[in-house]
DNA sequence: CGACCTCCTGTTAGTCACTAACATGTTAGC
DNA sequence: GCTAACATGTTAGTGACTAACAGGAGGTCG
């Protein structure tokens, strides 16, 4: 049972070298125009192997591996806190991490993402997917009507949010335009 | 000059015969089973005739006509009320006149809709045009980021109502559905 | 009436995402 | 070494969607 990491490690190195030369593709000559022969190529396989890594085409964009962090960064906030504080509390700590380490690649990736209608396409199943994680995270068992009709507008503030950022082709600061975004959702009821 | 009308009317029961076909097939034989030249020959017509009416296969189920029944609905509304009223008001107005009619077609529609991977993936689309034209409806000239994220909370609230309805498999009363998720978006700021 | 002219439609032949079946080489455990 | 497992390649599909061209049916104008 040596578990040789050597196998493990290749295969990562294929994914990751698919998932790279797939976004410098993408971003170069643009997401339709680019094959997944191409990205397989690139990478040094056959577009077989690029499916056994990825299901689809849009999935070398959206492998999204945020949502562990949202959960945890929520899970982490006292109970007591009303659910759409908790959760803006977590959506600031968690993308405000990766935006301080990695402002650039996520711009570039949510731009690509936000204007690409093929990967738009997907995004409504993440939205839910991610809804479910933090109406889940909110509470113990399975989330009930409210529950999910809050996380689900929180979501769609975090989204405008990321909207406006790239609008404005990321010249504003995302963690501000996210307070602002939540602080609407808040003051909205209170006029 | 004279075109006469039996040309328009011609092309719209195509297009109209296109529509109940693929219907009747997806819910027969699921979307994914069915296939546009399955759906061209039961209404008659080659596969390039249904592309011509249809950009893709999605569009033949999701010719949403609601938007701007929403749009009137939302002016006719006092300018005085609050944005999520209004909202909130136009939408169990048009919805529930709608479902009043309808009520079995508006299920199956949905629940197609929402259950399909391949018509949910529209949804993304479909929520972002309503949304701008929700925002547009609720002020003069372009809406701003205030606006557009309570529009799009308040979709996602509706959105929500919709998929408990079609969770409960229609038992619900939708406007009932409707009234409480906007009652939870409202009294979730006051706990 | 006959010669255009304009839509609408069908035919054909493609591209590309994605799948299934099978073959092959490479490694792990005995 | 031998064998089983596994990553990858090859090949041959299916099906959505597109482009190029051909024909036909209605209306117009000489």
């Amino acid at each position: 049972m040596a578990e040789p990491h050597w196998r493990e490690r290749k295969k990562a190195q294929t994914r990751q070298r698919l998932q790279e030369q797939a976004s410098r593709l993408f971003i170069e000559r643009g997401y339709d125009a680019t094959t997944v022969e191409q990205i397989a190529a690139a990478a040094g396989v056959s577009h077989m192997t690029f499916f056994r890594y990825f299901p689809t085409k849009e999935d070398a964009v959206l492998s999204d591996s945020y949502d562990p962090l949202l959960v945890a960064a929520i899970q982490a906030r006292p109970r007591s806190e009303h659910p759409v504080v908790r959760i803006h509390a977590a959506v600031r700590e968690g993308l405000g991490a990766i935006y301080a380490a990695d402002r650039e690649a996520l711009l570039v990736r949510v731009r690509l993402t936000l204007r690409t209608p093929a990967l738009r396409a997907r995004l409504w199943e993440n939205q839910v997917a991610t809804r479910e994680l933090l109406a889940g995270a909110l509470v113990d068992g399975e989330p009930d009507f409210a529950t999910r009709i809050l996380a689900s507008a929180c979501l769609a503030t975090l989204t405008s949010a990321l909207e406006e950022w790239v609008a404005t082709d990321g010249s504003a600061e995302l963690p501000h335009l996210i307070d602002d975004a939540f602080a609407v959702l808040r003051e909205g009821w209170r006029p």
